[in-house]
DNA sequence: ACTGATTTGAGGTGCGCACCTCAGAAAATG
DNA sequence: CATTTTCTGAGGTGCGCACCTCAAATCAGT
């Protein structure tokens, strides 16, 4: 059977009201009973029924995803997969919002996270470039209470803020060995098609990718990452253009996570060889083009492992538990038409 | 806010208890009212508060993994996981024992599922080869209302029994693939090594490798699979054979769990061309052969989420609830030195 | 030893629900 | 119609804990 607040009242000779001070950490006890307490409570292996605390809190936990105004089809899936999570977290009291944000406009990030009031949200999952605004805004949230996490993007600024997502340096080496594996040892260029090389994202992708390709496979020479800014015309030109200068296009490295745009543009440049393919995150898009063969492998994480992170250590931190870490960790993934 | 049972009985025009006997199925309701009280849950999105049912049902959930008694280093990872699974879900009210159990003799495997008591054990997830016998103590289980699933090996065999590991033949087409794609075009031959042939999961991870091979990679052509029976000097004498018999080895495929003992032996034959290896798991052994470049990819699934999966799956059953499937699907992952 | 501050005990209330009893109302039966 | 049978309402109790109040006990400083 499992000991209650009671048996540990009983085992260290105290009240049940000292011992649900020393729970929940009230001041006016003396230390020595504090240990008293904390003895009893080690001696029974008295665990706090989570559940039953919970509900005599009448607590809920109401989260935040900042998420991205524009997006394509990855962001789709994380925002579906929200509202999965919000469903299976139901009956334990959690509920996840989303806002958007304009990623590229620190100051409005900032301000958003400004006016998040502490009675109404626990919590924030942030996927937004880093950047000194939104690096002091997540500051003063904790200041009040409000914890974060690093969603996907951006990066750790404080104790009090987990990143949740992939190493990216590590994924763009994966990208980089599979590139080289896949290429049959026949010599040519690999490019390179980035969003923004602006986010440390991509440059760490780029960085792991680099490191991989010209270590090991010395007959593949990565060219400069192409710039696509989202914007459709753009992605057109550089892609196109890049086709047209160069004759023996051995690669294609998508390192964004928006793969549509520039895949569908690359895979229409065609030229007679085929080149070795690889983008990240999995959508209906590039699921399909790994079907079909068009694309050689992804690399992904899983949306829907991101979400329900984000949100279990949010609540940890609520509730000044640990996180089960190896339960926390993302993967990075390596999708190939096989294992979709 | 959310709505309650109170809630519910006003907006049905009943009371509290018929709400009770609405909820929980009692006899003892018209079924006009029964109507009512269901319209009248849907109007106000009701959703029972499972914390406080389960707080107040005392309700604890034990569950029972059975695991073959031999075993190596993915067993030993496989059993730590239930152990962290036991601290995680022990706020939950959630207990997972393990018992071991000859994976070889289904009838000691039935005798054991015969004695589990309804009381006592929520529900089990079984680690064994398919047979009769099983098949058959897994029914009479169930009809004592006690959820099975099967986990890792074996397969599906009622409604009541929920499959928790990967497709093995989508593993098997993935090694075959990567076999393909990883060895150059050079041509040569393919060692296949297993315990044994006659496990169902040995089969078709067989079969997959074949099909992707056979297919698309004609340069390369496998061998008959070696069994091991999990014995070393058979396992030397049967690799150190087809290693002698065979000059131009190409690639070897352990599908297996437990990839050491084979592993440490094929390595130790190597010839002077080093063969492409693709090796099941995740454990130390295969994670530092990995590293050092012995193996070229490893098709793991994730302990942790298996044993998770597990749990949630019975947990879900025993409170009647749907599951979230995009979260149990277990993934066959690629593992390469890269994304380690 | 007296005062004031600090620490502790005892007790109550409620979270949302499950489960129980018993009496009274409604419906079905003869 | 009276009588059974089937329904329903009202009420209580407890799950394990959080949070509150108030009084009593202990402690410190002087």
């Amino acid at each position: 059977m499992r000991s209650t607040t009671k048996d540990v009242a009983l085992a260290a000779g105290v009240s049940l009201a000292t011992v649900d001070r020393v729970l929940n950490d009230r001041t006016g006890v003396r230390h020595a009973t504090v240990d008293r307490v904390n003895k009893a409570i080690e001696k029974l292996g008295f665990t706090r029924n989570l559940v039953a605390a919970n509900l005599a809190r009448g607590k809920s936990y109401r989260f935040v995803f900042l998420l991205p105004r524009t997006g394509d089809q990855f962001l789709e899936g994380l925002i579906s997969r929200i509202a999965e999570a919000n469903l299976a977290f139901a009956g334990e009291m959690v509920h996840a919002d989303v806002l958007r944000i304009h990623e590229s406009d620190p100051h409005q990030i900032a301000n958003l996270l400004g006016t998040l009031d502490h009675d109404l949200i626990d919590g924030v999952a942030i996927m937004a470039p880093e950047s000194p605004q939104v690096r002091d805004a997540k500051a003063r949230l904790a200041e009040r209470g409000i914890d974060t996490v690093s969603f996907i993007a951006g990066q750790i600024t404080s104790a009090h803020d987990d990143f949740v997502g992939i190493d990216n340096h590590a994924a763009g080496a994966t990208a980089g060995r599979l590139m080289g594996r896949f290429s049959d040892r026949a010599a040519g260029k690999v490019l390179v098609i980035a969003e923004t090389m602006l986010a440390r994202d991509s440059l760490e992708r780029r960085l792991g990718f680099d490191e991989v390709v010209n270590a090991d496979y010395p007959h593949l020479s990565v060219l400069p990452s192409l710039e696509t800014y989202g914007d459709r015309e753009r992605t057109k030109r550089v892609i196109r253009t890049s086709f047209a200068s160069h004759g023996d296009i051995a690669g294609v490295y998508i390192l964004g996570s928006e793969a549509r745009l520039p895949l569908e543009i690359a895979l229409g440049a065609a030229t007679s060889r085929k080149p070795v393919v690889i983008a990240h995150e999995r959508t209906p898009f590039t699921e399909a083009a790994l079907q079909s063969g068009q694309i050689d492998a992804l690399i992904t994480q899983d949306p829907g492992h991101l979400v329900r992170s984000a949100i279990r250590i949010l609540r940890a931190r609520k509730d000044r538990r640990e996180i089960l870490s190896s339960q926390e960790k993302i993967r990075i993934e390596i999708l190939i038409r096989e294992n979709i």
